[in-house]
RNA sequence: GCUCCCAUCGUCUAGAGGCCUAGGACAUCGGAUUCUCAGUCCGACGACCGGGGUUCAAAUCCCCGUGGGAGUGCCA
């Protein structure tokens, strides 16, 4: 039998470096056995999913050499690869009439709002938080009209009460073990009618004759249901293999509120494939030999699945630039410089209006833009503290301002741009510098600050390293939330240091 | 809350019962090279989460605690 693995990306906002990690892991397994590597589009959420979004999953894979043999753009014999186009070609309808037929699966008509005051309840008796399986006895004639009516439905899947479900995880030492009372029935079929990642999943993996799913670990808890699915249709489950997940510095799941995580940011800052993939390899991972400098090609030839570490590794960015560094002084210096032209060619058009106004010379631009290329400032700290501030005062407005643009960056659908930013600091000063009827003197001294003159200053000098720049907010719009949420954060630390 | 997973230096890891007074890399600190910085070379600091077993022998196996993480969505 030969392998078949794949990935299947949601494409939903930047390309995600997860992505590039387990894409990683699947493409050397396949390179590794002589298998095919496969690249599935899962956009079954009609919501969230763009196009745009789907192409740059494309291209971050090309940019990082990780070719696949099957997938949207490049054909194959198993398509399509993209799920939207698999709804419409009824695939998993089907599946899930199978499963109402064969009595695995039911009808349900609760509503949002039925399951909002389901779960409410659930949580203040402090019981596990699940659908209670109100509708798995309806009668199926009686659903049936309830359709017919043109009542709203979902199917859902009829696990099983009792027992227990046991599956074998290569890379654990100790089963994975769970009570079938404590597996939700799970929504299989929406009432849009498009299928769950569940359904689509298992359906697609089967009938591409996927034969081992290398994932992350948040999918660990849904197994039962992924391999109950494939007994009920008949099918002969893949080996599922999860390792862990990419962790921020403090352990938690990576996020981009904490992280850069997306590819498009890396290439940008002019990281190297190369560097990216012989990060991402050393993450949960080792070079047999002991060796850390090396190509994902050279990986491929000796890469062993059962050799990786299931503790979520800390993604850390210091040890990405380092690597970064290696691989960029030993290429050939053609290469060098395409690099160099490249990583000013990606932001030259939106730096160039900006800049132009304190340029005479072509030449200028060098120095003008340094900020923006620099991997971090080194603001002088007289600078950093406006005039007639303490230190202690411009730390606390910066710990203000960074919160702000965390929050921002977190949000759903915000734009990092100059009139969003604009009006996420005038904001910020309107609020602070409205003082309640009862206020301390303190209190009054602080909200003093909040005019633009001296917070717009602080804010430029924690994010570019100077009392010179463009206008604030078209800098910050350019320099992009993670430099200027890593500056500040400098900043920040820079000041408290100097307060003790 | 409930369920599941995980646990070696600050970070990434080596280690599949004796080779471990636990090895390497990043970061940090010091030295050398250098006009400076970076790089490079050398060195220092630095870990088996705790407690019980099993065994002649445990970082490695088992149990319990603790800690961390994930899931708990008509998202994937």
């Amino acid at each position: 039998m030969t392998v078949r693995v794949r990935i299947a990306p949601s494409p939903t906002g930047d390309p995600h470096v997860g992505t590039a990690y387990i894409g990683l892991l699947n493409w050397c397994f396949a390179r590794r056995h002589g298998g095919q590597f496969i690249l599935r589009i899962e956009d079954t959420d009609q919501t969230r999913c763009t196009e745009a979004s789907a192409q740059a999953i494309y291209e971050s894979l090309r940019w990082l050499g990780l070719t696949y043999d099957e997938g949207p753009d490049v054909g194959g014999d198993r398509g399509p690869y993209v799920q939207s186009e698999r709804v419409k070609l009824g695939i998993y309808k089907k599946y899930a009439d199978q499963l109402v037929a064969q009595g695995d699966a039911y009808y349900c008509f609760c509503t949002a709002r039925d399951l909002d005051a389901m779960k409410a309840r659930q949580r203040a008796a402090n019981e596990p938080i699940m659908y209670d399986r109100r509708h798995r006895g309806l009668d199926l004639g009686e659903a049936q009209k309830r359709i017919d009516a043109c009542e709203p439905y979902v199917v859902r899947m009829k696990t099983p009460l009792a027992g227990d479900f046991v599956y074998k995880d290569r890379l654990r030492k100790q089963p994975v073990v769970k009570a079938w009372k404590d597996i939700d029935d799970q929504v299989l079929l929406k009432s849009d009618g498009w299928p769950t990642y569940h359904l689509a999943a298992v359906v697609d993996d089967h009938l591409m004759g996927i034969t081992h799913v290398i994932r992350a670990e948040e999918w660990l808890n849904s197994l039962p249901k992924h391999i109950w699915l494939n007994e009920r249709l008949g099918f002969t489950p893949p080996e599922y293999v999860h390792v862990g997940l990419l962790r921020n510095a403090d352990k938690s799941k990576i996020s981009k509120r904490k992280n850069p995580t997306s590819l498009l940011w890396y290439r940008r800052q002019g990281f190297l494939p190369e560097a990216m993939l012989n990060f991402l390899a050393t993450l949960g991972h080792s070079f047999p030999d002991g060796r850390e400098l090396f190509s994902h090609q050279e990986l491929a030839q000796v890469f062993d699945l059962d050799r990786i570490n299931v503790a979520g590794p800390v993604f850390d960015l210091a040890k990405l630039r380092h690597l970064q560094g290696q691989w960029f002084r030993k290429m050939d210096p053609a290469r060098q410089k395409a690099e160099v032209h490249r990583a000013i060619d990606e932001r030259f058009d939106q730096l160039l209006p900006l800049l132009k106004e304190r340029m005479a010379c072509g030449g200028d631009f060098i120095a003008a833009a340094q900020t923006f290329y620099a991997a971090k400032v080194d603001p002088h700290l007289d600078e950093l503290v406006p005039k007639g501030w303490t230190a202690a005062q411009a730390r606390k407005v910066l710990e203000i301002c960074q919160t702000a643009f965390k929050n921002h960056l977190a949000g759903e659908g915000n734009a990092w741009d100059v009139a969003s930013l604009e009006g996420l600091v005038r904001g910020l000063i309107g609020e602070q510098s409205t003082l309640p009827f009862e206020h301390t003197e303190e209190q009054k001294a602080f909200a003093a600050l909040w005019a633009p003159k001296g917070v717009f200053m602080a804010l430029r000098v924690a994010a570019t390293g100077s009392k010179e720049s463009p206008p604030l907010f078209d800098t910050l719009a350019a320099l992009g939330p993670m430099a200027v949420i890593e500056r500040t954060g400098a900043a920040i630390h820079k000041l408290g240091v100097v307060k003790a």
